[in-house]
RNA sequence: GCCGCUGUGGUGAAAUUGGUAUACACGCAAGACUUAAAAUCUUGUGGUCUCAACAACCGUGUGGGUUCGAUUCCCGCCAGCGGCACCA
């Protein structure tokens, strides 16, 4: 009689032992060697787990469970990144407290994990917006702080106005915020920065050792964008200014006597390419060049000026950035630049196509060289300089030399050197990257520790007085301040230094920040007992126990990390970046904390669009599970194609790998009896394929094998050859493997157990299939004991009627064996 | 424009260091069981030619090259996806 699979009858029942039992614990047992297997904590939204996200954490899963069955101990815990604005967005309209939402999504998820049959330790379960955690986040801060790595000022920034809070460079997307899809504006305004370009050298440097996909560091290295050059300055002659003279005199001696300076000016340039200095047509300044407005009285047209930098100032960055945009521009008139190579007089314009935050704010133009620079001289019809007029440096970077085309490529450092010499220039790097802007006007976030004092100006929050709680007494509706200013118990402070009153900082941290950390919590067996000082620093004397100091570090770094790709840039820049600052303050003795990456591929809808409510396609991974079981979905979504692609769900195609479980129950085999070679070799095989396919993220190929395996009607399997196959099912289907054991007799778990041992000289079997070929044409098969004499197998090829009926007679002069393929010449 | 990745049946996809394609699964077709359907099982399934089988030829985006032999390596194109982008 057939045997039905009751998948709802297995999960209940093993979840309960699995709980009871306390399985999935951490191992601390430090003889053994560590692993520490990580996935991208979610954040836990009101809609619930995706089919999406189960993706990496079922990957993660299969390996945990194979390298605890390998005798490792392994680390593999789940946490909630708990702060962010869908919260308190969604509080805005219910009402309902945002800590309360999270707290009752939280519960969703969790349960909605549970049920899939995840190997988590969930006594480490973390919760950023636990006061327990985030005095943690805190506490960076006030590292940083007091490194000078975070600093307040008064800049740009990115504000969008739907959201009604500032956002960091990296969440602006085409001109638009990351959440809200509304365009962003710039405003002026005081606000926190993270100082992450003083390591974006380091950075970018250590991206090489990393074991990532080519396209996040490619991601990462594009964000950094360092570009090598040289700044040089242009001398401005002011003397020679036409116009009206006299004026322009007494303005000159207002200009030395109020900057104290000598009489020569200068407006330096950025620029890839100093070989091309002989060709410099012009020069160009952002609007919001400093020098400029200095210069008011000696711009004869101030008036059509001053115009053009109103009219950028109003304009998003967005419009400025249009590539399809014609350039825009004015020349300033009243005064010329001097090239420092051949001195020849040249002009200056202002336009926005030049961008105030890179580079010096001032580019000299090139047409000969430069599409955009070649544009712009062609609109505004200025007479080009070519670079063969004044004579060319020898060219010896990489990259194309065309006329009127764009620049690629690094210039040599020796021409850099060379023009740097030749005009009292310097060389120079630049990087795009930014300082990491992490004050937001938001409620539902990690305080900034920071005490404003009339007298003694900004204070951090003292260590011992962290955590700063967020208060509950707050309006959430945003207007532009932190809702944290309506707080009556929270506003009001003392001051730490002087006593006199004070008030506190009232903006909260970008969420970015809470996750830079988050790794490092889980290190210890629960977050109250978390501290950075005693955990982290194996080289200070730290009056701690070394059992406290040990069962932190030994864990880090990270060794296999996975997550989606979208993080690229934000997350993974912002945690290598906190990471290095922890270790520059000797918390830390690694350099990167993800050393592999494995990042998952998106999953699509049916229809190939992404899964969204409003296209009315999202797949609730409850509903799969209700119907077919944990181990189906799980399955599945191995089996679905190779891990890190792009693809799109297939309902009819869970019915494959359901059967396939099906079919399992309805195994038979032996349970002693002599086994042939064939079912032995192919056992073997079988445990080496899977082995490296988990080790190489190759799911799909592994449960395919498998399938093979089981469909092979050649096999006659005993009961040792079935319990070594349920050993290699069971990391991909726990509950399923652990039900079929249980069939075999075995009292114990299948979690328990060791991993299978490969038979390598079963597996290396004496006799090999050849291959026999002529002029690279298949002649057929030949099946042959290893180490034979090229004549004996000239003789057995003889033998076979297939190859010499193909061979039509031809002589045999000599013979290769290359591998398993016998050449015949 | 620059950087990175990808391109294989009707579909998702396999293929050690180059070893002679399309594993596994879906779908489809035929058959078995059934009053019937579902489920399950069996067989077949790249294309052309052929009643059919064998055989032959053509086939991994495209055009070349290296090689006894190329999905794999090299060069030139084309298409798609992702990142960056008036970054000088």
């Amino acid at each position: 009689m057939r045997k039905v699979y009751d998948h709802k009858a297995i999960e209940k029942k093993w979840q309960r032992v699995w709980d009871e039992k306390k399985v999935f614990q951490t191992d601390n047992d430090t003889s053994k060697k560590k692993k520490y297997i990580l996935d991208m904590f979610p954040y836990p939204s009101g809609a619930g787990l995706h089919v999406g996200h189960p993706l990496g954490y079922i990957a993660s899963d299969i390996v945990s469970r194979y390298y605890r069955m390998n005798g490792y101990r392994v680390l593999h815990p789940m946490g909630w990144d708990a702060f962010g604005l869908p919260a308190e967005n969604y509080a805005i309209k219910s009402g309902i407290h945002p800590d309360k939402i999270t707290k009752s999504n939280i519960k969703t998820f969790k349960r909605q994990l549970r049920s899939l049959g995840f190997s988590y330790d969930w006594s480490r379960e973390i919760n950023t917006s636990d006061p327990e955690y985030y005095k943690w986040t805190q506490w960076i801060f006030l590292k940083l702080f007091e490194k000078g790595l975070a600093y307040k000022k008064k800049a740009l920034v990115n504000w969008c106005d739907s959201c009604q809070t500032v956002l960091a460079n990296e969440q602006v997307i085409d001109g638009k915020c990351e959440r809200c899809k509304k365009s962003v504006i710039q405003k002026e305004l005081k606000q926190w920065f993270f100082k992450i370009t003083d390591y974006a050298e380091e950075l970018l440097a250590d991206i090489e050792k990393l074991n990532w996909s080519e396209s996040i560091k490619s991601a990462q290295r594009n964000w950094i964008g360092k570009s090598k050059g040289a700044t040089i300055k242009f001398e401005i002659d002011i003397s020679n200014s036409d116009g009206n003279s006299k004026s322009k005199k007494t303005n000159l001696k207002q200009i030395l006597n109020t900057n104290n300076q000598i009489s020569k000016q200068y407006i330096e340039v950025f620029t890839t390419r100093p070989d091309t200095l002989f060709g410099a047509t012009y020069l160009v300044c952002a609007p919001e060049h400093k020098q400029i407005s200095n210069f008011k009285f000696q711009i004869s047209n101030w008036n059509e000026v001053e115009k053009y930098i109103e009219e950028s100032k109003k304009k998003t960055d967005l419009q400025r950035s249009d590539l399809s945009k014609e350039k825009t521009g004015v020349e300033i008139k009243g005064f010329k630049a001097i090239n420092p190579v051949n001195n020849k007089e040249i002009p200056i314009w202002i336009a926005d196509y030049v961008l105030n935050t890179y580079g010096t704010g001032a580019i000299m133009a090139v047409p000969a060289h430069d599409e955009r620079d070649f544009e712009f001289a062609s609109k505004y019809n200025i007479e080009i300089i070519k670079v063969i007029e004044g004579g060319k440096l020898p060219y010896t970077g990489k990259g194309k030399m065309v006329n009127s085309g764009k620049f690629n490529g690094q210039q040599s450092d020796e021409i850099i050197k060379k023009i740097t010499r030749l005009t009292d220039g310097k060389l120079t790097i630049q990087y795009k990257l930014r300082d990491w802007l992490i004050s937001r006007q938001r409620y539902w976030g990690v305080p900034i520790p920071i005490i404003y004092c009339a007298n003694c100006g900004i204070i951090p929050v003292p260590e011992d007085q962290l955590p700063v709680e967020l208060p509950t007494d707050v309006d959430f509706f945003p207007n532009g301040e932190s809702p944290l200013t309506n707080s009556k118990t929270f506003h009001a402070v003392k001051c730490p230094n002087c006593d006199s009153p004070a008030r506190r900082e009232s903006d909260t941290m970008d969420t970015f920040v809470d996750s830079s950390w988050y790794f490092l919590a889980y290190t210890t067996d629960k977050i109250s007992n978390f501290k950075f000082s005693r955990c982290f620093n194996r080289d200070l004397n730290i009056n701690e126990s070394s059992e406290q100091i040990s069962t932190a570090n030994h864990w880090l770094p990270v060794d296999i990390y996975v997550g989606g790709a979208e993080h690229a840039v934000m997350h993974l820049l912002y945690a290598r970046f906190i990471t290095k600052v922890l270790r520059d303050i000797k918390i830390l003795d690694f350099n990167e904390p993800f050393m592999s990456l494995k990042n998952q591929g998106m999953i699509l809808a049916e229809d190939g669009r992404k899964m969204s409510k409003s296209f009315g396609n999202v797949i609730n991974p409850d509903d799969i599970v209700d119907v077919y079981g944990a181990d189906t979905f799980r399955l599945y979504e191995m089996f679905i194609g190779p891990f890190s692609d792009t693809k799109s769900w297939s309902t009819k195609n869970i019915a494959g790998v359901n059967r396939f479980i099906k079919k399992l129950f309805n195994i038979e085999y032996q349970n002693d009896g002599t086994i042939e070679e064939y079912t032995k070799i192919k056992i073997e095989q079988l445990k080496k394929s899977v082995s490296d396919d988990i080790l190489n993220f190759s799911f799909n190929t592994a449960i395919a094998k498998m399938m093979s395996f089981i469909k092979d009607k050649n096999l006659h399997l005993n009961k040792k050859f079935w319990q070594e196959f349920l050993i290699l099912f069971s990391p991909f289907a726990p509950y399923a493997s652990q039900e079929l054991w249980a069939m075999t007799g075995e009292k114990g778990l299948i979690v328990n157990e060791n991993w299978v041992k490969i038979d390598k000289l079963k597996l290396n079997e004496s006799t090999k299939d050849y291959m026999v070929i002529i002029g690279g044409k298949k002649l057929g098969s030949l099946k042959l004991i290893t180490n034979i004499s090229d004549d004996e197998i000239i003789e057995e090829i003889s033998k076979d009627q297939i190859i010499t009926d193909k061979l039509n007679n031809k002589k045999i002069e000599k013979i290769k064996i290359h591998e398993n393929v016998i050449i015949l010449m």
